[in-house]
DNA sequence: TATTGTTATACTCTATAACTATA
DNA sequence: TATAGTTATAGAGTATAACAATA
């Protein structure tokens, strides 16, 4: 009676699934004494250095949200503020060695906890799947200009 | 130069794709005069009356958390709490006429954000999408316990 | 004893508005 | 003037711990 196998649209079944990787990195940002915004701006950060105004942009975030989020994991010794060469009014968010290892264990463990979800399906659907969800992302940065 | 089309894993794409999702959540929310964990709230109730343990099962909140979310759209006129006729330590938390307004306007708002993503998609593609993404979902489920 | 829900407390997250400094 | 970033403020979200009432 509680088995309600429903067949979903391809639209809700998206909203549950990120609901899963919502959880998943919850959970695993939590194991690193994060909270899950801490991660996704380490996250961020990996690449390389990045502005201040560009980190709210990449993370939908008001500036003044990012100074608060940037100076507790600064006060935490994950990031430091370096300033600009070419601006002195901007600074370079970058990631202390620190940083770079947390931010890094957590995509690992995140990636692996995915992974297990994804492991027992046939490797078709899963390179199809890739691809095609890749195309949907595309199509995102394509109608709203966000760079994911 | 700025053109990186790099290949993502599977795991990788259901991170951004995620990140989409969630942004689109959010804006549909702040259209509605909601926070997106209100939205949330709202949407879990649709179906019908929720305890509040079991709505903190299914948010992945504490219960003293979910005591503030309630009572703020129960200041707002949104929900209702009302006494449980078997256990009488227990309330159901139940949608009002308004509550269930703005949760099926944010529902559908959301999906047909989501549609636009997905409508070039050939509908073979997407068919079968929705049977993967699904079994991932059970197998989350399974693994997990969480009713999604 | 275990469970349901609330309260008290302390943070974190977030937006708005006003501000300084640089471009 | 416009942009980069901060500060001040207020409210929302969250967890921990302690509690009351019911099962």
């Amino acid at each position: 009676m509680t088995e309600t196998t429903e067949t979903l649209s391809l639209a809700e079944t998206l909203v549950r699934l990120s609901q899963v990787v919502q959880h998943v990195f919850a959970e695993v940002s939590r194991e690193h004494g994060l909270t899950p915004q801490q991660a996704q701006l380490l996250c961020r950060l990996v690449p390389g250095p990045v502005r201040m105004a560009d980190l709210a942009r990449m993370l939908n975030l008001e500036k003044s949200s990012v100074t608060g989020l940037v100076d507790r994991v600064e006060n935490r010794g994950l990031v430091t503020r370096a300033q600009d060469a070419n601006d002195r009014r901007a600074c370079q968010v970058t990631l202390t060695p620190l940083g770079i290892k947390l931010a890094l264990h957590s995509h690992s463990n995140v990636m692996s906890r995915l992974d297990l979800l994804v492991n027992g399906l046939p490797s078709a659907d899963t390179d199809q799947m890739a691809s095609v969800l890749a195309s949907i992302l595309a199509q995102y940065s394509a109608s709203t200009g966000h760079r994911m």
